[in-house]
RNA sequence: GCCCAAGUGGCGGAAUGGUAGACGCAGCGGAUUCAAAAUCCGCCGGCUUAACGGCCGUGCCGGUUCGAAUCCGGCCUUGGGUACCA
C-alpha cells in the first residue's frame, strides 16, 4: 500500500483485536480495574453522529487506560423498551419486538465498522427476558424492603388512546396523538419511594468529586431542599368540628403581611364544603380541569373560591382572614394549603388585586421607603428589614429574617420549623405494552400479591391467542388480551389478575450499569463481579441525562445495596461524570412564498465567501438558472450580484441541532464508506471541547482525512528511510517528543482531547521537517502512532506495523515522557516595561536571579526605559517573565 | 421570575495571574504540473509606517496587581436549567 486507504486497512485491523481478545474484560487481580461506561443507546434503528462522538470519547479512555495497565470494562448495550416502538408497530404494523430486535441487529452492524474496543460478549438489550426478569425479581425485593408502593395518583388520562400520557406528550392540553382534551385523572399508580432518600440524595452530591458543577447544582435544585414554618390558623364556625388549617410557609417574616389562606380544591377541607354546596362543586370542578403540564399551568388563570369562612391570625385573637379555594394550590406540596402575602409575593398579589384584598407590607427599608413601583418587594432586595410585630429587631438578611421568624413564632408556640423537600416519589405505572412487566397480581381474596421468584420472568405475550396483537386500537393490549391476565394467586392458589401496567422505562436504565458486571447471572448481580467492577469509574453522556437519569440511578444504586445487590461502596454508582456536547450541523434555509422556512440539503446549496469573508451562500439552481454551471469554477462577482436578489439568498444558520426535518443530518454510516472510521473519530474530538457542541463541516471532515492520510506517508517515508544520525537534530526531535507525549497525555487524562490533537498536530509538524537520523525519527515516529492510537487506532496500527513495533499497538504500554528531556537548556524571557513587552532575552535555564536582574539592567531598552536612572521595582519570575518599572 | 454558564481574529478554538490568538478551517501568495488534482513552502487581529517600529485590541464600565482574557464589583448580550413548590 502506498496511500493511505481507509477501507483496506481499518477491517483487517478490528479482525486481530477481536482475535486478540484485547477487550474482552476478564476479572483478575494482577491488574487495577478500569470501568468505563457510556450511556447506552436507544434502539432507533440508524446510530446518530453523536453517538459516534460519544463512543468515541469512551473508546479513547478504554483504549489509554488499557495501554496504561489497567484491566477495563467497557461495555455495550440498549436501552430498549419504550414508546417509539409502539408508534412503529402503530404506523406500520409490525410488532414492538421485531422493530426493536432488528433495530439493534442493524445499529451493531453500524457500530462495529467504527471500531470501538468494546466488549461485545456483555452485550444484552433491556428487552431481554433475561434482563427484564432479573428486573422484576429486584421489584418483588423492593416490595419486600417497602421501597416500592401503591397510591392513588393524579395523571394526565387521554379519554381516546385510553391511556396516560406524560406530560410531554400533552401539548395544548391535548393527546399529542389523539387531540381529545386531556382529563385530570386519578389512578392507582406504584411509586417508588425516592423521597425517604431526599437529603441522603442531596448530601451525598458533596462527595461527587469528579461530576461536572452543573450537574450537580440541577440535582440539587431538583430536589429542592427548603426550611419553613409549619402552623395553624385556628377556623372559626368550620364544618363538622373542622377548627384549624394547617399551612407550610417559607417566608414566616411574611406572616404580618397575611391577608388571606388558600387552600388547593383537592384540601380535606374543600371537599367537605365540595358534598354539601353546589357553588363550591362548580368551581372545585373548574379548577381541576386542565393537565398537570407546565405549559397548562402557565396558561391558566388564578382562580379563587371565598368560601365565607374565616380564620384568626395566630398572633392577633381579632384579625380575620378569609378562607379561599384557589386552583393553584397544589394538595400535594406543603399541606395543601397556604396564606397570603400579597405585599412579598408576586402571585399573591396578583390573586389580591383580582380579589380586592388587602396588600400589608411588612418591612420598614431604612431609608428611602417603599418602591412605588411595585407592592412586591423580593426578598433579597432589602438588605436590612425591620420586621413588623416580630419583637422590633433588625434583621440584617433574608435568610437571617426567616431563621428569625421561625425561632420567634416556636417561642410563641406558634407552629414549628420544618423541612420539606420538592423531590416528589417516582411513578412508574405505564399503561403501556412494550415495557417491563409490574410482577403482581391482583387477587380478590388476597389483594395485591408479588409474584414467586421461581415464576419470573413474566414476560410479555408475544400474540392475543394465535392471532397478532392489533397496536392500532386504543389502549394497552396487555389489558384486553384474552388469556395473559388470567393467573392463579401465588399467596391462596384461587384464580386471580396479572398487573397489565409496566414499568417506566427509566427504570430500566436505572441499573444497567450493574448489570454489566455480570451480564448473564441467574440473579440480578454477581456479588463478587459487582464488588470487582464497580464503582463506573467514568461516565460518559448527554447532559440531557443530568437529572432524571442519574437521578434515578443513584436511588436505584441505594435500594439494590439496601437489597444485597450491590456492594455498600456503590451507593454512588459513577464515580466521575462526564457530560458531552452535541454534533450540530448548518442548517440551509430560504423563506417560502408564504414566509415560512424552506430547508435545503447542503448539496443543493453553493457556499463561498463574500467580500466581507462571511460564509454566504445560495442555491445551485438558482446558479443554473443564471447560466452558470454550479459544479465549474464561476465568477465569484456574479455570485455576489445574485446575492443581492433577497429571496434567493440562503441563510446558513451554524450549529443547529440535527433533525431530519431540516435536511441537516448527518450519517455516520455515510461518513465511513467515504472516509473511513478513523477520519470520523479524529473529527468529532478535534476542533472543540468535548463538553461543548462541535459543528460537524465538510471542510473539517477533509482536512481530517488529509491529516491522517499525511500522517501516513511521514511514517512511510521514515520506514524507508536510512538517514544517518544527526546527534544534535536527534536530540531536538526527542526533546520534542517528550513534550508532546507528556502534553498529549495530560489532554487526555483531562478531557482536553481538542488540546490533545492540537499538540498532535505540532509533533506531526515537527517530525515532518525534522532533520534527524532515520533511527531518532523512527523512535519518533512510533510514538506518535501510539499517541494517536487511542483515537485513531486503525491508523496507529498500520504505521506501527511499517514502522516495525511489536506486536499490536493496542496492548503496547503506553509512552512515559522523560523529565529530563523535557527541560530546556536554556529560556527566553519576555522583558515588560511597566507591564508591556519590549524586549526579551535567552538566559540558561537555572540562571541565578541576581544575575538575570544583572543582564536585564544592561539590556539596551532597558537602559534606553531608565534613561539613566534605577527602575522603581524590578520582578523576575525565574523561567518566565521579567517586569521592570521605571 | 429564580438559578447556572458563556462572551477572544472571517470561523472552531488555545492560553486559568506572566510573550493573547497555539492547533485547525477558510483566505491570500508561491513552488511543482502542459493543465488540474494531490503535495510542499510562505503570509494571515486592526490601525499606522518606505522599513525598523509604534499604537490599539479578549462584550461594556470600573477596581485589585509590577503585570488581568484570567481575580473582584456593576452592567449588556447569548445559551442552558427550572417554576403556580407556598
Amino acid at each position: 500500500m502506498t496511500r493511505y486507504s481507509a477501507a483496506d486497512i481499518e477491517g483487517k485491523w478490528q479482525e486481530a483485536w477481536e482475535k486478540a481478545e484485547i477487550f474482552k474484560a476478564v476479572r483478575s487481580a494482577d491488574k487495577p480495574k478500569y470501568y468505563v461506561l457510556e450511556m447506552f443507546p436507544y434502539p432507533s434503528g440508524r446510530i446518530h453522529i453523536g453517538h459516534v462522538r460519544n463512543y468515541t470519547m469512551g473508546d479513547v479512555i478504554a483504549r489509554y487506560k488499557i495501554s496504561t495497565g489497567h484491566n477495563v470494562l467497557h461495555p455495550m448495550g440498549f436501552d430498549a423498551f419504550g414508546m417509539p416502538a409502539e408508534n412503529a408497530a402503530m404506523a406500520s404494523g409490525g410488532h414492538p419486538k421485531d422493530w426493536t430486535y432488528s433495530n439493534i441487529d442493524t445499529m451493531v452492524e453500524q457500530m462495529k465498522p467504527l471500531g470501538f474496543g468494546l466488549d461485545w460478549s456483555r452485550m444484552f438489550a433491556t428487552c431481554d427476558p433475561e434482563y427484564y426478569g432479573q428486573q422484576q425479581s429486584m421489584f418483588i425485593d423492593f416490595i419486600e424492603k417497602g421501597l416500592v408502593y401503591r397510591k392513588n395518583a393524579v395523571v394526565n388520562w387521554d379519554p381516546v388512546d385510553m391511556t396516560v400520557l406524560a406530560n410531554e406528550q400533552v401539548i395544548d392540553g391535548k393527546g399529542w396523538r389523539s387531540g381529545a382534551e386531556v382529563e385530570r385523572r386519578e389512578l392507582t399508580q406504584w411509586f417508588f419511594k425516592i423521597s425517604d432518600f431526599s437529603e441522603e440524595l442531596l448530601d451525598a452530591l458533596d462527595g461527587l468529586d469528579d461530576w461536572p458543577a452543573k450537574v450537580k447544582l440541577m440535582q440539587a435544585n431538583w430536589i429542592g431542599k427548603s426550611r419553613g414554618l409549619q402552623f395553624a390558623f385556628s377556623l372559626i364556625d368550620g364544618p363538622h368540628g373542622a377548627d384549624r388549617v394547617e399551612v407550610y410557609t417559607t417566608r414566616p417574616d411574611t406572616l404580618m403581611g397575611a391577608s388571606f389562606v388558600g387552600i388547593s380544591p383537592d384540601h380535606p377541607l374543600a371537599k367537605t364544603l365540595e358534598r354539601e354546596r353546589d357553588d363550591v362543586a362548580a368551581f372545585c370542578a373548574e379548577a381541576r380541569k386542565g393537565g398537570t403540564t407546565a405549559e397548562a399551568i402557565e396558561k391558566a388563570e388564578k382562580l379563587g373560591f371565598d368560601t365565607g369562612l374565616r380564620v384568626r391570625h395566630p398572633f392577633d385573637e381579632s384579625w380575620e382572614l378569609p378562607v379561599y379555594i384557589a386552583n393553584f394550590i397544589l394538595m400535594d406540596y406543603g399541606t395543601g394549603a397556604i396564606f397570603g402575602c400579597p405585599a412579598h409575593d408576586e402571585r399573591d398579589f396578583d390573586f389580591a388585586t383580582k380579589y380586592d384584598l388587602p396588600i400589608v407590607p411588612t418591612f420598614e427599608p431604612v431609608e428611602g421607603g417603599y418602591p412605588e413601583n411595585a407592592a412586591f418587594v423580593p426578598l433579597k432586595s432589602e438588605k436590612v428589614r425591620y420586621v413588623k410585630g416580630f419583637a422590633g429587631e433588625a434583621i440584617q438578611t433574608g435568610e437571617d429574617a426567616v431563621i428569625a421568624a421561625i425561632d420567634f413564632c416556636e417561642s410563641k408556640g406558634v407552629g414549628q420549623g420544618v423541612t420539606k423537600f420538592r423531590l416528589r416519589d417516582w411513578g412508574l405505572s405505564r399503561q403501556r405494552y412494550w415495557g417491563c412487566p409490574i410482577p403482581v397480581v391482583h387477587c380478590d381474596a388476597c389483594g395485591v400479591v408479588p409474584e414467586k421468584k421461581e415464576n419470573l420472568p413474566i414476560q410479555l405475550p408475544y400474540d392475543e391467542g394465535g392471532q397478532p396483537i392489533d397496536f392500532s386500537i386504543p389502549g394497552n393490549p396487555l389489558d384486553r388480551h384474552p388469556t395473559w391476565r388470567d393467573c392463579t394467586c401465588p399467596k391462596c392458589g384461587q384464580a386471580a389478575q396479572r398487573e397489565t401496567d409496566t414499568m417506566d422505562t427509566f427504570v430500566d436504565s436505572s441499573w444497567y450499569y450493574a448489570r454489566f458486571t455480570a451480564p448473564r447471572a441467574e440473579t440480578p448481580t454477581d456479588p463478587a463481579e459487582a464488588d470487582y467492577w464497580m464503582n463506573v469509574d467514568q461516565y460518559i453522556g448527554g447532559i440531557e441525562h443530568a437529572i432524571l437519569h442519574l437521578l434515578y440511578s443513584r436511588f436505584f444504586a441505594r435500594a439494590m445495596n439496601i437489597c444485597g445487590h450491590l456492594p455498600e461502596k456503590s451507593k454512588e454508582p459513577f464515580n466521575a461524570l462526564f457530560t458531552q456536547g452535541m454534533v450540530t450541523h448548518a442548517i440551509y434555509q430560504t423563506k417560502g412564498a408564504d414566509g415560512r422556512p424552506v430547508y435545503h440539503y447542503p448539496e443543493d446549496v453553493l457556499e463561498f465567501n463574500d467580500p466581507d469573508g462571511r460564509k454566504a451562500a445560495v442555491l445551485k439552481s438558482w446558479v443554473s438558472e443564471q447560466g452558470m454551471n454550479a459544479n465549474d469554477p464561476f465568477d465569484l462577482a456574479q455570485v455576489h450580484s445574485l446575492r443581492k436578489l433577497e429571496s434567493e439568498v440562503v441563510e446558513i444558520i451554524p450549529s443547529a441541532k440535527m433533525s431530519k426535518s431540516k435536511n441537516n443530518v448527518v450519517d455516520p454510516v455515510q461518513i465511513i464508506e467515504q472516509y473511513g472510521a478513523d477520519t470520523a473519530r479524529w473529527f468529532v474530538l478535534s476542533d472543540s471541547p468535548p463538553e461543548r457542541d462541535v459543528e460537524w463541516t465538510a471542510s473539517g471532515a477533509e482536512a481530517a482525512s488529509k491529516h491522517l492520510a499525511r500522517v501516513y506517508r511521514i511514517c512511510a517515508e521514515i520506514a524507508a528511510s536510512d538517514a544517518a544520525d544527526n546527534a544534535k537534530e536527534d536530540e531536538v526531535l526527542l526533546r520534542a517528543m517528550h513534550k508532546a507525549i507528556h502534553e498529549v497525555t495530560g489532554g487526555v487524562d483531562s478531557f482536553g482531547f481538542n488540546t490533545s490533537i492540537a499538540k498532535l498536530y505540532g509533533f506531526t509538524n515537527t517530525l515532518a521537517k525534522s532533520k534527524a537520523g532515520a533511527a531518532a525519527k523512527k523512535e519518533a515516529a512510533k510514538t506518535l502512532a501510539q499517541l494517536m492510537s487511542p483515537m485513531t487506532p486503525h491508523l496507529a496500527e498500520e504505521c506501527w506495523q511499517i514502522l516495525g513495533g511489536q506486536g499490536l499497538i493496542a496492548s503496547a504500554p503506553w509512552p512515559v515522557a522523560d523529565e529530563a528531556m523535557m527541560v530546556d537548556e536554556s529560556v527566553t524571557m519576555p522583558i515588560q516595561i511597566n507591564g508591556k513587552r519590549r524586549a526579551e532575552i535567552s538566559v540558561a535555564k537555572d540562571m541565578p536571579k541576581e544575575e538575570v536582574e544583572k543582564l536585564v539592567l544592561e539590556h539596551e531598552a532597558v537602559l534606553k526605559a531608565l534613561e539613566g536612572g534605577q527602575p522603581k521595582k524590578l520582578i523576575v519570575v525565574p523561567g518566565r517573565i521579567v517586569n521592570v518599572v521605571v
